[in-house]
DNA sequence: ACAATGTCCCGAAACGTATTGGTTTTGGTT
DNA sequence: AACCAAAACCAATACGTTTCGGGACATTGT
């Protein structure tokens, strides 16, 4: 017996709250954004017109009225990466705190649909949007669909000069290198690193820190121990296996992501090398089920839900007119030592 | 020079379009929406007056107007599960074929935040929504923040009769009992179960399952082998633990979710018995990593993004008026055998 | 008694779009 | 030349809210 012989019931509107509660439409907007006069029994009688009437309020005429929905938007990469999941989290929490709703994006790494988002964020009119584009996002273009909506930047920040309200995430170089000093200082000589393309600031400030630690150790740099991938686990397989089946293989690698961790994981498991006896593997981004693994991975912790936290504390202190505290952009990392790397064999 | 002296540039409308096309407000509207009679030179005419203002049409007057926002919600209890990324990863693919955007919520199993995502959604007037309830969702209370909005069911299903289009999952009991089946075949005679809240129908007919199968292999059921968690990790170890230390421990663990199986395993590492020799583990739901684990963990695996894809091709079909192809609700389980399960040791 | 405040409420206008019904233009036919 | 159908366009209205400028009435100060 669902009601649907006499069309769709349409929603109820404050006309009619205002109709039932005997007040005027106007009454009924002041008592629901709970300001300015309204005596206590319209106000009761208002409630319980509501409740009867089961009345929800159009956040679409709302908006449209105010010129302001209250909501940010974020785009991630990879939602089933967990450091995203994290980074979402945190944005989620603080917005709530501030009372603003936040619409979720997951590209999936590709830019079509990075700006299919976008332009879909920005047609809701919402305030302001927290990025993290996706590794084959030329900067240019996101500002186009965008028009002259805040942004801020996470994590990942676009190579080009951009015109953004803020960026937050972790000293990349400086991450990278104290990872590849640790190896360093284990003895390896021999290190192999997986980065993501250098078209992302990160990845270019990542493998920059690795080859600053590598110089600084007096180590000649060999080009060919350097492989590009795409953050996800099957270019960690990929590159893993030509570090792996080169004739000097590496005694350690470094990969600059979870996911090619991940994948460079596998590839070690189906040579059937022994790590981190054979070969010790370096990963980033901590993630709850790092200790599961066998072994658990060594990995460069970064702060993921703070990252989020600041990124929309930012943004809607941006929104809100409020001059935003300048906080360090740059969060510190932190080297989670566990099982998958130790000194090499000797030969 | 962020342009900010004269206030923010508000938002570019059809209206300024119409007049630098020199066409009339509803000509661009008719443009717009491709449809009705506008000419090739006056249809090129707008096209350039939209790029050069940059003009970004507002959906909210659009969804105003037309009383349809051509957008659909989903709610998932976890994001960090990666059934569910898969899940809404479906309902979006799906949806976006229908031309249809898709908000995310993520209600980390708690029925006040679900709420708030519910009546988030309900007052941007969604055109429905599919629904995985939080664990401890009453079924009724849903209704009530919903008003008539048409929801589908996906994975879980409220116990209570709720007012809703469809729903669509696995068939839970049969695949617990095949799931108990394989375990039985293999030798084990004390198998321990570590299952959701009742409250859930979905657990409910898992443990169901499991209970039948070892009925009908003629076992008697030790009711403190089965363990209620909460869909987590922390719930998965503790109940693990439990089973684990006990004095009669049995020699095989069924998790009904793959958090609980992964706590688990974490119980089992910990307390430093060898899987599957000492202990055979069972998950529920595949994901991209269970390979990595050692013991490679055996589960059974469900359907994750056809299950969305299903939900949301229901909910559309209904929102469109179309009338529904009788699809069959239960999908089928299929029972990815790997390493963590072999028989037991001899006594 | 009168003005000056307060308190409580209301009508009307605007936000940006799609649609409805009408008006003008076009081009072809008698 | 007169007419007509179709093609191309437009003005006005409604969608559901909030806000602004008042109005009615009660309370207070002088």
């Amino acid at each position: 017996m669902r009601s649907k012989a006499k069309g769709v019931r349409r929603h109820v509107t404050i006309r009619e709250v205002a109709k039932a509660a005997g007040a005027s439409v106007s009454t009924i907007s002041a008592a629901l954004n709970n300001s300015d006069y309204v005596s206590a029994d319209m106000r009761s009688r208002i409630e319980v017109a509501i409740k009867t009437l089961k009345y929800c309020p159009n956040d679409l005429a709302r908006g449209l009225r105010l010129q302001k929905t209250h909501s940010i938007a974020i785009v991630v990469p990879d939602l089933s990466n967990n450091f995203y999941i994290e980074l979402v989290r945190g944005v989620k929490d603080y917005s709530a705190s501030a009372s603003y709703t936040v619409l979720i994006g997951d590209s999936r790494e590709s830019w079509e649909e990075e700006r299919n988002y976008l332009d879909s964020f920005h047609r809701r009119r919402v305030d302001g949007v927290v990025r993290v584009p996706a590794m084959n996002a030329v900067g240019g273009k996101a500002r186009a669909v965008l028009g002259n909506l805040p942004v801020v930047y996470a994590d990942r920040h676009p190579r080009e000069r951009d015109t953004y309200i803020g960026r937050v995430g972790v000293d990349n170089m400086q991450a990278a290198e104290s990872a590849t000093s640790y190896l360093l200082s284990l003895g390896h000589r021999d290190i192999g690193i997986i980065t993501g393309d250098a078209s992302s600031g990160t990845s270019r400030d990542r493998l920059q820190g690795f080859i600053s630690a590598i110089r600084s150790a007096k180590i000649r740099l060999d080009r060919s121990t350097i492989q590009t991938g795409h953050n996800d686990m099957e270019s960690g397989h990929f590159h893993a296996m030509q570090l792996l089946t080169r004739g000097q293989r590496p005694t350690a690698i470094f990969c600059t992501n979870n996911m090619m961790a991940l994948g460079a994981l596998a590839a070690i498991q189906e040579i059937g090398l022994a790590c981190p006896e054979e070969i010790s593997l370096l990963g980033f981004d901590d993630f709850y089920w790092a200790t599961l693994l066998r072994p658990r991975l060594t990995v460069v912790r970064q702060p993921a839900r703070e990252i989020g936290m600041i990124a929309a504390r930012i943004l809607i202190d941006h929104i809100e007119g409020r001059v935003s505290i300048p906080t360090p952009a740059l969060l510190k990392t932190q080297l989670v030592v566990r099982d998958s790397c130790c000194p090499p064999k000797k030969m």
